[in-house]
Formats: structure tokens, sequence, C-alpha cells
DNA sequence: ACGCGTGCCTGTTGGC
DNA sequence: TGCCAACAGGCACGCG
């Protein structure tokens, strides 16, 4: 489940292979896996890749820049649950989850397969021009980036009645966390998922901030979690699931005080807490 | 406007 | 052992 971490960490590894490229072939295996406000595929033909950059889950490849407003900017590209991005050599058979190929081309000619391969088609590639993405709703709530977040800012943003949790995976409140480092930011913050976000202190605010991003830089550090299916662009699994406090532990015992984690349902996600470490 | 429930999708798991 | 329901979960959507 590719949260911020994980996409910062396929960012990072799928930039060397393919800034600098031309994109000279493109291929959708499956029409559904094409945003319904992206550009056609073909519009990517002839253009080469500046970078790679990240916002929250979402992936960014950005093209260099052109003068018409029509043509495409950038590739998002959203992951959600079993999207991989994975670099491949010209020769590269596509797979059975094969969604969606790009061919990249070298300054030497030399040719680069990009797969964009989704067991469960839940992932999105998204060809877009800036007013594209104007249109786009998600793109235009999407809150900051924990990293970019001021504490009175944060508080701001948690006034509301629903659950600290939910809160915290609502993407229009801020941008990039997922299931798995809600739980591991509210452990580390001793605070209860089933609070009323709006029940947070300044002061526990502040800390369950400070908590998160702690969380998440760690996993960064650690090339993300892999569950089962998140891997980077060279196909390298990340380690930070070791790591894990509360994540997938429930019935287990909790590793700072012995108590018995609890498992529940919020907003339909699974969530597990300490009862003991928890307020 | 907000908060909640449901559908999407397929591979894996666990209970009977 | 084999079958099948439950589960994994981010987000769009519809309802109250």
């Amino acid at each position: 489940m590719p949260e911020l971490p994980e996409v910062e960490t396929v960012a990072r590894s799928l930039a060397p292979h393919v800034k600098g490229r031309v994109i000279c072939g493109t291929q959708l295996l499956l029409d559904s896996t094409l945003h319904p406000l992206s550009l056609p595929l073909s519009s990517l033909l002839g253009r080469t890749i500046a970078g790679v950059s990240r916002r929250g889950k979402l992936l960014i490849i950005n093209l260099d820049p052109v003068s018409s407003p029509e043509l495409p900017t950038c590739v998002v590209v959203h992951l959600r649950m079993t999207g991989r991005l994975l670099t491949r050599e010209a020769n590269a058979k596509k797979g059975s989850h094969t969604r969606c190929i790009l061919e990249l081309q070298d300054a030497c000619g030399q040719t680069e397969l990009l797969f964009f391969d989704d067991t469960r088609t839940f992932g999105k590639i998204l060809v877009a021009a800036p007013a594209i993405l104007e249109q786009w709703k998600f793109w235009r709530d999407l809150g900051p980036e924990p990293f970019d977040l001021s504490g009175g800012e944060f508080l701001l943003r948690l006034g509301r009645k629903m659950a600290i949790k939910s809160c915290l995976l609502d993407q229009g409140v801020l941008a990039g966390v997922g299931n798995i480092y809600a739980d591991e930011s509210l452990f580390q913050a001793g605070i209860r998922p089933d609070r009323p976000a709006a029940s947070l202190t300044k002061e526990e605010a502040a800390k369950l901030l400070k908590a998160l991003c702690k969380v998440l830089r760690l996993s960064i550090k650690h090339c993300g979690s892999s569950i089962r299916d998140y891997m980077d662009a060279e196909g390298n699994v990340g380690s930070f699931q070791n790591k894990f406090m509360v994540y997938g532990r429930g019935g287990e015992a909790c590793r700072k005080c012995g108590a018995t984690l609890e498992r529940m349902r919020l907003g339909g996600r699974a969530t597990v807490f300490c009862p003991h470490c928890q307020h």
C-alpha cells in the first residue's frame, strides 16, 4: 500500500532511469488505467522527461517545458493499492498485470521500458497540462504536505467531529497519509485513533504532527514498508514493516508496555492501537 | 457542508 | 483437503 514514504522511494529510484530520456513509444493495455481527464498517451511521444517528483501519494513525472499550453507538462501516477512503476530492459515481456508501458530512449538511442503494473487495477495515470490539473477536484482539494505544515495550521485543520484517524486519512486535510502511518503516528503520539479530531489540544496536535513527520522520515530512510505488493522502481523492497509498533499487530503485545494491542474498525479501515499507551 | 456507508478490484488467508 | 467468505484499502459517489 504505497503511502507518502513509498511513493517518495519510488520517485527517488525512478528518477535516474528516466531523467533526460525521450518518450518514443506508449502502450495502454487497460483503458480504465488512464484517468478520465487525461490527454491521450500518444501526446507524450517525442517529449523529454525532466525529472520525477511527488505530491502526497501522487508520483509526478515532469516533462521538459514546451511553448503550447495545450501540451502535457507532466504524467501523474496514482499507485493506489497494488500499482507499481518498474524500469525494465528494452526486450522485457509484459506481465499479466501490466497496464501501461512507456518506451524511453536515451541520447545514445538506447531504449528502456517503464512498466505500470497493477494487480487490482485501482491505479490511475493522468497525462496532464496545467488546465487539466485545475479541473481535477482531487488535486485542487489536496491538503498540504505534512513536512510543510505548521502546528497552528494543523490544529485548524483538525477542527472536525470525525475520529482523528479518519481525519489523518483525509487527503484534503493533509496529503500522503494512509492506514499504516495513521496508526503508527497516533501510537507514537499516544493518542487514541477514535478520539474526535477536534478534541485534541494544541499540545496533542503538535505532538501528533511531530510524530507523523518523524515516522514518515524514518520510513523514507528505510525505503518504505513492503507488506505484500510494494516495491520501488528497481524492484527493491522496503524494510520499515519490521519497525511497525501497531499496524497489523492486533492481539499481539505492545512493544512499549506489553499490553495486548486492540483492533477496531474506524471508517471501514482496520485500526490497531494500544489501550494502555494511547489516550 | 459534513460524515458515513458502499462499490470498485483480485490475490491471499483462515475457518469449517 | 477443499471450498468460500472475509479481508486488504484509497477514493468516488450517493445518501441523510
